[in-house]
DNA sequence: CCTAGTTGCGTACGACGTACCCAGTTGTCT
DNA sequence: AGACAACTGGGTACGTCGTACGCAACTAGG
């Protein structure tokens, strides 16, 4: 029994030592490597052998620079959080600079759509994440307590979170069925029409005849909806 | 070329037609071997051939019923909707029925854990899905825009979805580390405390210093946050 | 120079999802 | 009643996956 599994996180082993023969390699080159498979056929695609092969090598040699291959994702997304456009500081609008992470969030899931796919959150305390975390919390910083700082802050992000999640599922849902988003209307037509039909879902055909928003671009829809959670957050500002 | 593939949802496939011998199992059956086995072993667990092996039989014969295992997925997540005890219309009090989704979504989605780590959102319209939306939105038409009725709910299912997959994360860290919740902090106090000493992250401090709400349980965490997203949503109201 | 440590990488194992096949069962039609 | 089409359970097989293991080649520290 005693300790039980020591959980090492990749960053705290080290890269090489410095005995035998000099590394072909990098983690930095195996992990953009594996980014750029992910980005473009999906997370599944990259598999080791597909990446050691993109590498010209073999997949057993990937091993020596990374002990698995979920820890080659903990590198992939840390890697992928790095493209944050965030400035230093706080600016002093707390409302133009949440939409500046809000969008950078969403704008990093969409070129990193695997992103979304992960089975975990990893929520660890990077240096990357703590940047991020001090400039949200400072800019929320206006006599709002701590405490609902944080909950303010789990509401926005899982707001964007969730819209940028299904964003990305319905592209993939239409690259993989070749779709486009008419011909799925229009296929989609019939059950949709049942549904109505039966009227037993009052407030879903609600949505389908009088929302506007589904009808917006992406953007706009995100734009909205992100706006709509400013208003909130204002709202309950002192 | 022609038409391209035709991916209709699982729903639009009926069960069994007449003719032939009568079939040993049903769906219902075998998504709920799958879901006794992924809430035990994790979804990776709930393979087609253990699935069988649950149900004493072979693995080829389960697409018999499903034509493949994301589909079987897909009728897992909504066969797990239907533990949400949700009543058949809204109750007029918007507030009490809000909670009441919040708290059953939370409710299963730890009863299920499996739910947290799907790579899709699966924003299917299964039947269940369908009722618990009529709930929701029928709840929340106290003469709010329906546009806005729905960034609402997704600001509010954002919240709670991402809050709980946190639990859940910590939860699977606790036990897969045969940690306590006691022995972490100690095991992760001197890396907190190289943090704050380093003076570059000030709300990072204030966090650990003066925040109450990481100290209370989960439930009342999730409570407290819940009440906080819900004054949002009542600063909106018309 | 020796040798310990590290390299690239081929082979192999036990999983996985599922395409394909075939024998057996049963509702429907002649 | 007999024929047959549509279904059933399920075995075998293929191509994938992550990765344990082993081995020859190489290079630094003594």
């Amino acid at each position: 029994m005693a300790g039980g599994e020591q959980r090492v996180s990749i960053w705290s082993i080290p890269e090489r030592q410095g005995r035998g023969p000099r590394p072909a390699y990098s983690r930095a080159q195996i992990t953009e490597a594996a980014i750029r498979i992910a980005d473009a056929d999906g997370l599944e695609a990259a598999s080791m052998r597909r990446i050691a092969a993109d590498l010209g090598t073999g997949a057993m040699s990937l091993y020596r620079y990374v002990p698995s291959r979920d820890d080659l994702i903990e590198l992939m997304v840390d890697h992928a959080l790095l493209e944050m456009d965030i400035p230093d500081g706080p600016t002093g609008d707390w409302r133009a600079d949440l939409t500046l992470i809000a969008e950078n969030t969403r704008a990093v899931w969409l070129r990193h759509t695997w992103l979304s796919g992960l089975d975990r959150p990893r929520a660890t305390l990077g240096p990357n994440r703590l940047r991020l975390l001090e400039f949200a919390f400072g800019a929320l910083d206006t006599g709002v307590p701590i405490d609902d700082m944080l909950t303010l802050l789990d509401m926005l992000n899982g707001y964007v979170e969730r819209v940028v999640r299904g964003e990305i599922e319905w592209r993939r849902e239409m690259r993989q069925s070749g779709m486009t988003p008419e011909r799925w209307m229009i296929h989609s037509a019939p059950y949709v029409r049942e549904l109505l039909d039966s009227g037993r879902y009052p407030m879903f055909e609600r949505i389908v005849m009088d929302a506007r928003l589904p009808h917006m671009s992406a953007e706009e829809q995100f734009r909205y909806g992100l706006d709509r959670v400013l208003d909130c957050i204002a709202a309950v500002q002192p």
